[in-house]
DNA sequence: GAATGATGAGAAAGCGTTTTCTCAGAACGT
DNA sequence: ACGTTCTGAGAAAACGCTTTCTCATCATTC
């Protein structure tokens, strides 16, 4: 009878078991296919990585081996060898929004693709943590994707190089080797006022959305020309937020305010204006005219259904990921040097809208 | 002038550089700060991890090194050491799926508060992928939620011994340490069709969801116990799906099968619904009833707001990490033994049931 | 038939940590 | 003053893999 060649002798020369570390029988490992293929651990390594360099009948024992013994590579051994991780990170400050879902959906089948995994850093709108956080994942990934961080500019800056490769969403640097997709608030915000305008709404509210978010910065900076552009139209400023809360919330102060065009933070907030306005009877669009933002799916199922200014947010959640490949494979893009791609939202009329009463 | 004492040669006696393999400035190291402290290797790892064996002059001049050079760890080879990566994996079918999202969330924030991460996989779906997807994951993780997996029984009871360990939702094992977590469907389905017949209703119609969905089995269940005690009640069934468009699909099976208490499989479905019969001018809930199933925040804002069964879907994420925490602590829990954790769901009327016409 | 070149596989050196093992040197007792 | 025990830190092994380096073996050529 052979001693050792037979290969079954497999367990009984690790070390590990009887080491003690693990009580539990220990995971197949590379060394075990080498010993019941009888050759090396490199040449074990060789055939797992699609080497030519093997003499087929010995690949084919390893093979064999491999699928009898069920192996399969270590991810953290290889790792540390390859000094990659096919893994990327995505800091979000709140997985809640469905913006954010959207994005991380879209991100997560784009890298999945190319065998990429995601992990998720959620901040919970907590800026401060937002940094130690992305550090945390950066580490851990091969790259990471800041959405719309609520961080200030200063630390953003300061944060960047650490944190390469990179992708921003609704954020910029002037880092020049950071991508960054943006979408156009200001403008998506503008042809929501423009459509109510023209509908001959002549009081109009916006109803803002929180103060640190990037997003509605752009929002007001676009109804600041807006405004230049009519000033024959009255705006008033709402303070909100962007939730159904929010939206629900400040039923009193659209009622008071006046106006009969109300442009909400985003859709979520319309959504809760929506239920508010039909709860005290108010009619939409009879009555009130309601946009929102970001035509997430529900948008076309409320009652009236929602005009918006529909976004391609599940994109956006792609693209982050092909810049991010870019960057990992160091494929040169001048899209980068050329700033931010900016998407543009596309005006989406719906029932919540109609002409300002007689 | 001494020659490496000072501590500022640090970079240049580093191999990696020379050695090409990376051609950006290699990472700071722990040979970096044992170098620059005076020290060894072992004497670092043993401060950074708080090992009090180590002189408190020596620690502290460590610390400072460390410091300085903005020394992190690599967590890479941390977890190649200590055989743990502080990360778990989740398999979901769909993450466009409000559920799946927030069990994602409430599971990714309990997680985040004891330092471990989670890592996604979305099998979209495709249920032949998600044992290939829940092997890949695993091995990347120190365990695994399942949520509401589409594989075959048999499939599941043979992957689960590999998968450990594990936390199951919304499906079961013979495995006597895999712990399972369930909403009993069954039951609030039936509470669901109870506030229906105290309405008044005597016609019903189910809007069934995905076919391979366990959760639809319970609900058919639970339908199955209801008929039984109400006889006199007449239910039909509809196929259906488990979105928006499948509910907004049907309503022309709905109005001609005469019901006037619809059960939707869901509220995403319920809320299609709604609007379909809106659009065709049937009032709801003057005309037909509706009912959902889940109470995703939406379900408050829908016209008229949505009859549900509320789930806690976000606890369902809390708990699935408590239990993988103890899984992972080795902390012996007889929950598990005594079977699945069931959750029961509440019954939640709001506007969209009433009273049957007379 | 010996020198040269391919070919292919094993040995060993990484990757960046943690942890065991080992051994100086200090503190202590007799 | 000498042996013993402790303390604390360095050397080295381990984690599981990839990859370079090295060297047999065999085919080729003059």
């Amino acid at each position: 009878m052979p001693v050792a060649e037979d290969g079954e002798g497999v367990g009984e020369a690790r070390k590990g078991a009887t080491l003690g570390r693990r009580a539990t029988t220990r995971r197949i490992g590379i060394a075990d296919v080498a010993l019941k293929a009888g050759v090396s651990h490199a040449t074990v390594s060789r055939v797992m990585n699609g080497n030519f360099t093997v003499d087929p009948a010995i690949a084919a024992r390893v093979r064999a081996a491999a699928t009898e013994l069920n192996y399969q590579p270590n991810p953290v051994g290889r790792s540390l060898a390859l000094g990659k991780t096919d893994t990327i990170g995505i800091v979000v400050p709140d997985l809640s929004n469905p913006t954010f879902q959207a994005i991380l959906r879209g991100l997560s089948m784009a890298a999945a693709q190319d065998g990429y995994r995601v992990l998720i850093a959620d901040s919970s709108e907590v800026s401060s943590e937002e940094a130690i956080l992305a550090g945390e994942a950066r580490r851990r990934c091969d790259g990471l994707v800041l959405c719309a961080p609520r961080m200030g500019d200063a630390e953003l800056e300061e944060l960047a190089p650490s944190l390469q490769p990179m992708v921003l969403i609704n954020r910029t640097t002037v880092d020049t080797h950071t991508p960054s997709l943006m979408v156009d608030y200001g403008q998506g915000i503008q042809e929501l006022a423009e459509h109510l305008v023209d509908l001959g709404h002549t009081r109009l509210a916006f109803l803002a959305g929180p103060a640190r978010s990037a997003s509605n910065g752009l929002r007001l900076v676009g109804l600041k020309k807006f405004m230049t552009a009519h000033p024959e139209i009255e705006l008033t400023m709402l303070d909100g937020g962007s939730t159904f809360e929010a939206g629900h919330q400040s039923v009193d102060a659209v009622v008071a305010s006046g106006a009969t065009g109300i442009l909400a933070f985003n859709d979520l907030v319309a959504m809760g204006l929506l239920s508010g306005l039909h709860e005290r009877g108010v009619r939409v669009p009879e009555d009130i005219s309601v946009t929102g933002f970001d035509d997430i799916p529900f948008a076309r199922y409320t009652t009236p259904t929602l005009t918006t200014a529909a976004v391609p947010i599940t994109e956006l959640g792609q693209q982050a990921w092909h810049r991010m490949r870019d960057l990992i494979r160091h494929v040169p893009s001048d899209a980068v040097a050329e700033g931010p791609t900016v998407f543009q939202p596309r005006l989406e009329v719906r029932g919540s809208t109609g002409a300002a009463k007689g």
